[in-house]
DNA sequence: TGTACATCAGTGAACGCGCGTTCACTGATGTAC
DNA sequence: TGTACATCAGTGAACGCGCGTTCACTGATGTAC
């Protein structure tokens, strides 16, 4: 009963969001459209930044699972497949969702501090994507330089490892070397530096290209938003060596 | 007179922004701030609506002409070295005025409608950005695919340009024919389908670097963030066949 | 089976606060004759 | 030079609203003996 009823509330407060965005969010609304008095929801959470985090934690783990599923549905050997779906579920989530995918992708609410139980499901898509990646490239189909065992142990410091081909990519900074290993251990494991950096680079690159699309920044730019987002995604996994063609 | 004082309530407003978010812009307290009543603050901006709207065109024209500025300061025959100062002075603004830029290139305030105004001087950026690759482009001067005169007219049709090379990126959708048209009026002149196509994409992917980086999601990710972007936003340049190396 | 007690979800009133916007007004400044 | 008038920046009070949070309380439910 207690467990139902904190469930809709958040449900409830989900829905607000929906209609005044996070810093609008609040309890005496909700408690109203609940048919209860304000003061009766602090039973169910002890104040509003607590609903906020429950929220906060509802929609990483709403998007983490969205792509998960998404890609999912993608035979394991293709891998520019994998990718490309993965990002269309990222993306069909934050169009079906645009006021959680604000709440979490977005500019932080004011006045509000994360803690830390919302790290973990923070990193579910980042999870799938680097095991596209990192999949890919124990599988040796990465397209471009930073093929396993082309040139020395993976990842084990910084030095570049596109060393014996032609320079296609800058040489990845030392100061990334940390970075790199605590990547590996988490979501991209057996990768080399650089392209554990370009692998990052393009994780938030992809973000870059639906806050776009769901802010308004493509408003008059572009028009047939699921082709270009198919293009730009693809192109996008190309800075991981992801670089077949979609479809 | 009537001007210094705008000028000095919009300065007012965007101290405030910084400490309460976008959201919690207040007319009263910048009237409070003024030592003014609330009530003539009126005299100045007739809502509180307007007065975003002035600190919004604000926002994009500061980082506009930091853009610019920081571009400016580079050879101009080095393409990849203009991308990456441009980018670095995105990024340099942006971390100085996170609220602002949280304002312009965040998640959209609720119940607020951007008006037409302020559309214009969004574009500056795209503009120096765009200058960048089609001076490249017209110079021969691109990496990878997508060089003048190897493959017909560019821009006049919707077909891939990249037809005689080896199939690096994918083939450029139909229907971003009239997008491309569009910004090859307004700033890449002169520039093949896929190439816009590709430029927009590393357009939006280094604000999402920005975005990720100014909104917490490299946190306990990246430490090395000024050696991280150099490089990542270098990557991305590749996207547009500025393929050069960093500095 | 029946009584005494503890638990705890929900109530209702209140505290102190802030907000955007309107409106009749004061009073200084500048202009016209 | 002097008076009458218009302009308009800023005042002060008010309207009606919403917010988060606290607190003493009611009253139903379930448990222990």
């Amino acid at each position: 009963v207690r467990a139902e009823l904190t469930r809709e509330i958040t449900e409830i407060a989900r829905r607000q969001l929906a209609t005044d965005g996070a810093a609008g969010l609040s309890l005496r609304a909700v408690a109203r459209e609940m048919g209860m008095v304000s003061s009766a929801v602090y039973r169910y959470f002890s104040s509003r930044d607590e609903l906020l985090t429950a929220l906060i934690i509802e929609g990483y783990d709403a998007v983490g699972s969205a792509v998960e599923q998404a890609e999912g549905r993608c035979p394991r050997q293709d891998y520019p497949g994998r990718w490309l779906v993965a990002c269309q579920g990222l993306r069909d989530w934050a169009l079906a969702h645009p006021h959680e995918y604000a709440l979490i992708y977005g500019s932080p609410v004011p006045g509000y501090e994360a803690p830390e139980q919302t790290i973990a499901p923070a990193g579910r898509v980042a999870a799938v994507l680097g095991k596209i990646i990192s999949d890919a490239y124990r599988a040796g189909a990465l397209t471009g330089p930073g093929k396993p065992g082309e040139s020395g142990e993976p990842g084990e410091s910084g030095k570049p490892e596109e060393s014996g081909e032609p320079e296609q990519w800058p040489a990845v900074p030392g100061s990334f070397a940390p970075d790199a290993g605590r990547l590996r251990e988490a979501v991209l494991p057996g990768v080399p530096d650089g392209l554990a950096a370009r692998s990052l680079a393009a994780w938030a690159a992809v973000f870059g290209l639906v806050s776009f699309e769901l802010f308004g920044q493509f408003q008059n730019v572009v028009t047939g938003r699921d082709e270009f987002f198919r293009y730009a995604a693809a192109s996008l996994g190309g800075l991981a060596g992801l670089g077949g063609r979609p479809g």
